[in-house]
Order: structure tokens, then sequence, then C-alpha cells
DNA sequence: GTCTATATAAAGATAGAC
DNA sequence: GTCTATCTTTATATAGAC
């Protein structure tokens, strides 16, 4: 009797190719890190969500660690370019600091999931593989430059620039990072919603703006 | 012949009460919890910390879940109080706001642990033990009805109340949530030393209150 | 109450067929 | 490259001795 070469029952068979699939596995491990962080996340939930076996995180990326690097690095490459670091200097320290806090809200608001990862990694790992990454000085460096240019220049107000430029994020991202317990205080929407995530921009800007400047 | 009373070789057994144990396996439970959240806690590490046995958890709080819960609860009972809230209504809006924001800041430099925790609760629950306890509620409508009122006054600009709210504790809180990474950045004394902490508390304070007043 | 021993389930990782 | 099957370790939780 001929074997049937067609397994019936089974799932549709991947109709992507490798690099397709390699890509698909670093989303879903995005997705699945940001929530649960490195020890939390199984390679099952994140094969799962790939719609892949286990046995194909291990093939590409050898490790459960190594897909966390892989899947830090793929986050983090190209958010603040040493370009984009140079062109804050050309402009006036208001403006470069109202368009830096742009960016870092407009980038949380497209990915949303950037700083839970973020916090996740601090605490759980104490920023091991963060520091691995140079994205975290470029920030924290750009942000400090800007505002330590401000007070030499008189129009900020005497302030400390590396503990500002932390309160500055935690203003951006507190919002983001806490969603889901602020969630049962917000009643209304969604926070994630187009229209709060504009209002939280405008608040931010506003209160920052405000303590800053002279 | 005799059987031998005591067993050498074993751990020194406890000379701890009931009650003690159990005040240790909470203590030790907030510990893991604030660091690896409840999925990533495993109740041997919790026994180990706390010096008993993995039954011995299992015996006080029936399961992980439960030790959790029982870990907030103990955590924010008592953190704020509705009659500190009614105090708040009795002084101007400027003195209320500082006062509240000096008291955040000095709860989160005696528990270091409280707003990791928080965040896990919300990255990885989306708040759902957190919308159990009533202090959020309590904490979140306490400095908004301030916020509102400093408003309405108008020693405070036109702002969003809930929004600022938000702004605010982050910018108290994000120091503590994000150490584990910025300790990298802040190369100069450990983030959680007295003079750092009496730096971010100054430094908070001064924005924030640049940041809301008129 | 506190322990040891164990049942049961789930995880990371690998071997080997196709 | 992709899968199934399996090894090994580790986790939660329980049973039962003391």
């Amino acid at each position: 009797m001929p074997e049937i070469p067609s397994k019936i029952g089974r799932p549709p068979k991947s109709d992507r190719n490798p690099d397709e699939v390699k890509t698909e596995i670093l989303a879903a491990a995005v997705e699945e890190f940001s929530q649960h962080g490195l020890s939390g996340t199984t390679t099952e939930a994140i094969a799962h969500r790939a719609r892949v076996t286990k046995a194909m995180i291990h093939y590409y990326f050898k490790t459960k660690e190594g897909v966390y690097r892989a899947a830090l690095e793929n986050l983090f490459s190209g958010l603040v370019t040493p370009v984009q670091q140079e062109e804050f200097t050309h402009i006036s320290p208001e403006q470069a600091l109202a368009s830096f806090i742009q960016q870092v809200l407009q980038s949380a608001s497209s990915q949303p999931c950037i700083h839970a990862l973020l916090a996740l990694e601090a605490i759980q790992n104490q920023g091991k593989y963060y520091k691995e990454l140079e994205v975290g000085q470029l920030v924290y460096g750009t942000l400090s430059c800007i505002l330590e240019r401000g007070v030499e220049a008189g129009v900020f107000r005497p302030l400390n620039p590396q503990h500002m430029a932390v309160n500055i994020l935690g203003t951006c991202v507190f919002y983001f990072v806490s969603q889901g317990n602020l969630q049962h205080f917000f009643q209304e929407r969604a926070m994630a919603s187009p229209d709060m995530m504009e209002q939280h921009t405008t608040e931010a800007i506003a209160f920052i703006m405000a303590g800053v400047l002279r």
C-alpha cells in the first residue's frame, strides 16, 4: 500500500522563506520579552506566536538568551543615531529639547513595547544586556548635553543635567510603562488610543518646557 | 540500640515562632516578586531567602499566587491612608503638592522595591492584582484633586489633572524603576546612596513645581 | 509547624527523520 | 530548513513522617 504523501490535519506548512521566519521570530520575541522579561518568557510562547516550533528558535538563535540579545539589538538599532545627535547641537536648546521629546514620544507610540522591555531589563537583569548596547549612553548623553547647553545659555533655569535627563525621560515614559495599572484609573478611553496619546504628548511637552525654562 | 534523637549536619532548627516565619516569608516574597514578578519568581527562591522550605510557603499561603496577593496587600497597607488624603484638602495646593511628592519619594527611598513591583505588576499582569487594592485610586485620586484645586485657584497653570498626575508620579518614580539601566550612566556614585537620593528629591521637586506653577 | 520525599507538569535544549 | 520525539532540569504542589 502506498504511503500518503500529505498528512492531513497538520497546520499548513509555512509558505515563508527562512529570512521571513527569522524576522517573524524576532518580532514575536519582542512581544513576549516585553511582557514577561527574559526569565519569564518561554521559547514555546515565542514559537507559538511566530507559528514555528521550539526547535526553530534554537536553530536560528542557539539559546533563549541569544534570542533576547538579538531582539534587543533589532529593536534599538536605528532608534537614535549619532547623526541625529549631531543635529541637536545646531539648533537652540529649547528647540532641541522639544524635538528630542517629540522623537521619544513618537517612537514610544509606534513601538508600545519598547519601554516595557527596557523597564523589565532594568528590574530583572540590572541592565546587563542594556549596557551592551550603546543606545543608553546615546539617549541620556544627548539629552543631558541639550540641558547643559540651555543652562549655560541662560534659557534654562539652574538644574542638574543628569538628574533632569532622567526625570524628563520618566515623564515621557511612565505613561507607557504603567498603562497596565493606570487603565483602571483612566476610565474614559483606552490609554493607547490616538487622541489619548496626543493628549499625553501635549501635556508632557507643556510640563517639561514649563519645568525647565527660566 | 537507642535512636539518636538529634540529626547532626542539618541546618539549625528555626528558633522563630510561626508569626515571625510568616512575616519573614512575606518580606522575602516582596524582594523576589519585585525583581522577577509573579510568573518569574520561584517558591524555592522565596523559601531560600526566608530560610524555610518550599512546603512552608504552601502551608501558609496555599499557592504562589496567594503569596503574591498577600505580599502586595502587606506592602501597600498603610501607604497612603484616607486620613492623609483628607489633610491635603486643608492646606494650599502648592503646599499639598510639595508634601505629597515628598511622601512619595520618601516611601520610595525606604522601600526601594515598591515601584519595581508596581511596574512588573503593570507590565506582566496588566494591573490585575493592583486593581484589587484600592491604593491606586487613592494615590492618583488624591494627586489629581490637588492639581484640580490649584488650577481652579489660579496658582497652577492650565493643565489636565489626570495626565499631569501620571507625569508627576513618573518623574518621582522612574529614577527608581530604571536604576538597573541607569547605573551604567551615572558613573559617579551608587544611585541608591543617601546623597544621590537627596539630589533626586531636590531636582524632582524643583522640576515639578516649576512645571506646574503659573 | 516543619521537614523529607515525591508526584506531576512544564521548561530549555538536542537528536535525528524528512 | 523544519518537524517530531525525547532527554534533562526545574517548577508547583502534595503526602506523610515527625
